[in-house]
DNA sequence: GGTTGTGAACAAATTCACAGCG
DNA sequence: CGCTGTGAATTTGTTCACAACC
């Protein structure tokens, strides 16, 4: 039986502690042996308290005086997150982007490998792409038990987004990652992440309007202005 | 002179007017002519108290014992996201991600129009990817300037990301949508967001992580489990 | 009657500030 | 002395619940 005391982390802790561990593997990467809040703060665009407070629900293991050993917290955060394991990936919609994220190495480097691109068009089944191949839409149940696949993406048209979702359910997937510019409804208990495009842009746009009213129209100087739509 | 009541609307309300918006317009195309908060919230995956003090922000659009008049209301919400206007779009990197972006239809269709691919691959310079024409990044200052561009998507390698953020601001970009797996550093005024797809899925991955861990391993069932980073 | 709009209650997230420890 | 870890204070966001109004 797995077993551990599992801490229950608050949601923005957990969106934020990837954007920690891509840090702390640069570090590493460059043999940095220890951090600072303060630096990797610096680094993820954020206070040093927060970045204390979100370490600090892992466990506690900062050194006082000096700092994080970053192998150490790599290590730890890894296993939090459940990146001990690679978790195999099916994409769904073999269009432009269901093949661009195919193609996309940062996937597989970062432990999800692509392991089918799924598609309804019969013309597309079989071709190769990255490091998957084309398969048929109807194949979903079989591929995802051979597979091993718990994680779905969703590279489709909006319109057949939800008989998408409801066939990853049905097949066995729990947590879907959508790209489609639609709102999915889900059993309770399958988790979902959704990434729209088109909304990022008009999020922008709030802010470039307000620019532009505040401004006065035809000026392209920053005037100091106060903290934006920004996550830099 | 541009002038308003400008009401400063929180940055989790800001997130959600698109997707209120994207729904509208469907209802609209339907041909529903008036909504409640009720429905809209069904529709939306969220509270319906949510979505009337969300709308409270915008102004007292709706009509008590009636509901909200869809069309009055996309048209309050565009404007106040400053989606009466197009606001072109130039995209640095025309790889796989890039292209696909380039290709995406639904940035046209609301208003999002990618007007030029810019890339420092020579061989690609000339080339047409949807309805844009690669240029090179060399000729960003130009292109932003007669494009009349002040949003820039940033689908480049990692490495680069930062550099052609700067390069972007110097050109006259105001807001930038960064898909590289990094944390970029921009002066203040300049709006960011950020989309990073292994991000997602690592989050995924802690949800799914957990799931095993709690019901024991290999069963697919769900039994009844609480809230998880879904926001279906 | 039915639904909005909003103060007030509540919850989550962030930030402060400092005790505790290396 | 320096930096973590964390209670407490603050801010932001969500939900409740109901008066106001059509």
């Amino acid at each position: 039986m797995v077993e551990r005391g599992r801490r229950r982390i608050p949601e923005a802790t957990v969106a934020r502690l990837p954007v920690y561990l891509r840090i702390l593997y640069d570090l590493a990467t460059e043999g940095v042996a220890n951090v600072s809040s303060e630096r990797l703060a610096e680094l993820a665009g954020v206070n040093a308290a927060k970045v204390r407070k979100d370490l600090s629900y892992l466990g506690s293991y900062g050194t006082r005086g000096v700092g994080y050993d970053v192998e150490y917290l790599v290590y730890q955060m890894s296993r939090e997150l459940g990146l001990h394991r690679p978790w195999p990936v099916v994409i769904v919609g073999a269009g432009n982007l269901g093949q661009a994220l195919a193609n996309y190495a940062g996937f597989q480097e970062r432990g999800f490998p692509v392991v089918y691109l799924v598609d309804v068009d019969a013309t597309k089944v079989g071709v190769q792409i990255g490091q998957a191949t084309v398969r048929h839409l109807d194949d979903l149940p079989q591929l995802v038990q051979e597979g091993g696949v718990t994680i779905g993406v969703i590279a489709t048209p909006g319109s057949v987004a939800q008989e998408v979702a409801d066939r990853l359910v049905q097949a066995g997937v729990t947590a879907i990652l959508n790209f489609a510019p639609v709102v999915l409804t889900v059993p309770r208990g399958v988790s979902v992440r959704k990434v729209d495009l088109a909304v990022e842009l008009q999020i922008l746009s709030y802010y470039e309007q307000r620019r532009s009213a505040a401004a006065g129209p035809p000026l392209q100087a920053v005037p100091a202005g106060s903290r934006r739509g920004a996550s830099a």
